[in-house]
DNA sequence: ATATATTTATTCATTTACGAATAGAAAGCG
DNA sequence: CGCTTTCTATTCGTAAATGAATAAATATAT
C-alpha cells in the first residue's frame, strides 16, 4: 500500500456502506471503486467487505483500519484548507450546517445577502442535527445551539436569535389571559429532532409535555401553525414574514433570545471565502 | 484538492528538496512529480517551490502545508501497517535502524540467523543516528541507546551488549599496570556520531578528552585499532572475531554492559514479519 | 572557457486507469 | 412467479496519466 488514494476509497466505502454511494461521494465512477477495493484486497490478501444486495459490509479486518483512515481524512482536510488560505479571490462554495429551524428561518434569506455582497460565493446549507465533522471538511461552518469544546474547532461568534410564541389570530383570541405555557397547543419538532430548540425548553417548562402536533419538517410545522392548529416558538424574523397571518401570544414575559454559536475548524477561519461568509453572517443576522 | 496522492507527492518534495529524489522515493518517474506539483500549484494559484539548480526549495506558503501532510503520512503508515497485521506468511522486508557500531558488530551476523530461521524475510539495516521516524514507517524497528518516550512507540525489549576495552597485543604490552583511562590512546567516533556510545562515556570519565583517532566510519576505526594505534571499546562479540589480533586491556573493573532498546511503532509489533525479527533479535543477541 | 554533472521542463509513444453501458445477483412486492 | 429496484462485477472504447528520452538551465570543476 503506497497510494494514499486507496485509503481514501476504503474510508468512503466503510462510511457509505456501498461502493456506488462511495463512488458518488468521491466523484468517481462505481467501477473505479470496485476495482480499487479489489486491488487493495488482493494486495493484502484479506477480504475487506462482504458484498451483498444491501451494499458493502466491512469485515472485522477492515474495521481495524478505519481509525487510521479517518485520521488521514482529517489531515487531508487540514491540508486542503491550507491550500485555500492563500486564495486571493473570494469565490467558491461554502457549506453551512445548521439545525433545521435556523436553516429555514435565516439561511435562505442570508443567501441573498451573500449573493449581493460576494457574487462569487455559492452557499450550501445542510439542515440537520447530524454532527458533521468540521475537522474533516464535511462543512465549512456550523451553527450550533451549544458551544463546541472540541480542541480542533473554534467558536467564531454568537448569534442572538430573538424568538417569540406565535399563533394564528383567531386561535390566539380564544386563549385565556394571562395565558400559561400549559394552556397552549404546542407545535414543535418530533424525532429525530427532539433535541433541537425550542423543544427541550418546552419539555422543561411543561410537565408531561405533549405537543398537539410534531414533525421532522419545518415547513410542515409552519403550515400547521398557519392553519390555526396551535402555537409555536419561531424567530421574530420569521414572524415578520407572516405578520398578516400570525400574532404574538403574550406570555407575560419576553422569551430569552436563543443563543447560537458559529463554529468552524481552526484552519477554516483563515480561508478567505469562509472568513467573508462568517463576517457577513455575524453582522447580518445579529438581532 | 481531493486527491490524497497529491499531498503525498508534495510532502516527498519538501523532504527531499528535489523533484527527482522525491520521484525515486515515491517510485514514480520524475516527470510525474513535476507535473503533479505543477497541477497543485495551478489549482491553488500559489507557487509552492522555487526550482533551481540545487533542487526545489519550498516557499513560505508551502511550509505552512507541511504539518498537515506529515500527519497524513503518519496515519498512512499506520494504515499500511494495519493492512499487514493479517498477513499469514512471514515474508517481506524488515528495516532496522541502528547506531553504526551496533549495526556493524551485530546485525551483519544477525542477518544470517534470520535467513536460517525465516528465509522469506529480507533485512535492511540503516546504520546512522538520524532519528528515522518509526511512526511514519521509515524503518520497522530501531535499536537505540536510550529508551524512547514517544507515546506512539513501544519498547519491545532490551539488549545487553557486553563491551570491553581492546587493543593490539604489542600496544597493550607497553601499558602501565594498573592502567588508567587517561593512559590510553582512544579510538572512537567523531562528528556526526559524537553522541554514539561509547564516546559520551569516555568524555565523562576523562577530562579534556581527546581521542588519538576518530572517524565516522566503523571500519576505519577498527582498522586503526587493528593497526595498533590505540585502544577502543568494542563489543565482546566483535572482540571474539578478532581474538588473534586483539587483547583485552585490564582496567581493573569490568565495563558495565551497554544497554540497548529495541523500539517500534505500536502497530508495527503486530505485523507478523516484524514480530518474528524482534523475537529472534532479542533471543539471539541477548548476551 | 569548456566539460561535467545535476537539476527541472517538455515531448510523445505507451500504458494504465477510467467510466458509460451492461450483465448478473439478490431482495421486496404484488 | 415475474416485475422492479438496487446493489456489485465485467466489458470495452476512450481519455488521461505515465515515464523513457531529450532539451534547457545552471552551478562546479577542470
Amino acid at each position: 500500500m503506497d497510494s494514499w488514494d486507496d485509503a481514501q476509497t476504503f474510508l468512503a466505502v466503510t462510511e457509505e456502506r456501498s461502493f456506488s454511494r462511495a463512488a458518488r461521494k468521491l466523484g468517481v465512477g462505481q467501477p473505479t471503486v470496485s476495482r480499487r477495493i479489489a486491488n487493495l484486497e488482493a494486495n493484502i490478501g484479506v477480504q475487506l467487505f462482504s458484498r451483498g444486495r444491501s451494499g458493502a459490509q466491512p469485515t472485522d479486518e477492515a474495521l481495524q483500519l478505519v481509525p487510521a483512515a479517518e485520521q488521514m481524512a482529517r489531515w487531508a482536510a487540514e491540508f486542503a484548507r491550507g491550500t485555500q488560505t492563500h486564495e486571493s479571490s473570494i469565490r467558491g462554495t461554502v457549506r453551512i450546517a445548521a439545525p433545521p429551524g435556523i436553516a429555514v428561518e435565516h439561511l435562505g434569506s442570508f443567501a441573498r445577502d451573500i449573493k449581493a455582497q460576494h457574487p462569487g460565493i455559492r452557499l450550501e446549507v445542510i439542515a440537520g442535527i447530524e454532527h458533521l465533522d468540521l475537522t474533516r471538511g464535511a462543512a465549512d461552518i456550523a451553527i450550533r445551539s451549544k458551544p463546541s469544546n472540541e480542541p480542533e474547532l473554534v467558536v467564531l461568534g454568537t448569534l442572538s436569535n430573538p424568538v417569540g410564541v406565535y399563533a394564528r389570530a383567531d386561535y390566539a383570541a380564544k386563549l385565556p389571559r394571562p395565558c400559561t405555557w400549559s394552556d397552549l397547543d404546542w407545535i414543535t419538532w418530533c424525532r429525530p429532532f427532539e433535541t433541537v430548540p425550542p423543544r427541550p425548553m418546552l419539555e422543561k417548562r411543561i410537565s408531561n409535555f405533549a405537543p398537539i402536533f410534531a414533525s421532522d419538517d419545518y415547513l410542515v410545522l409552519k403550515s400547521a401553525l398557519v392553519s390555526g392548529l396551535g402555537a409555536m416558538i419561531i424567530s421574530e424574523l420569521e414572524a415578520q414574514r407572516h405578520q398578516q397571518e400570525l400574532v404574538k401570544v403574550d406570555m407575560g414575559v419576553e422569551l430569552p433570545n436563543s443563543e447560537l454559536y458559529v463554529v468552524a475548524a481552526k484552519s477554516a477561519q483563515h480561508v478567505p471565502r469562509v472568513q467573508s461568509v462568517v463576517r457577513l453572517l455575524l453582522s447580518s443576522i445579529q438581532s
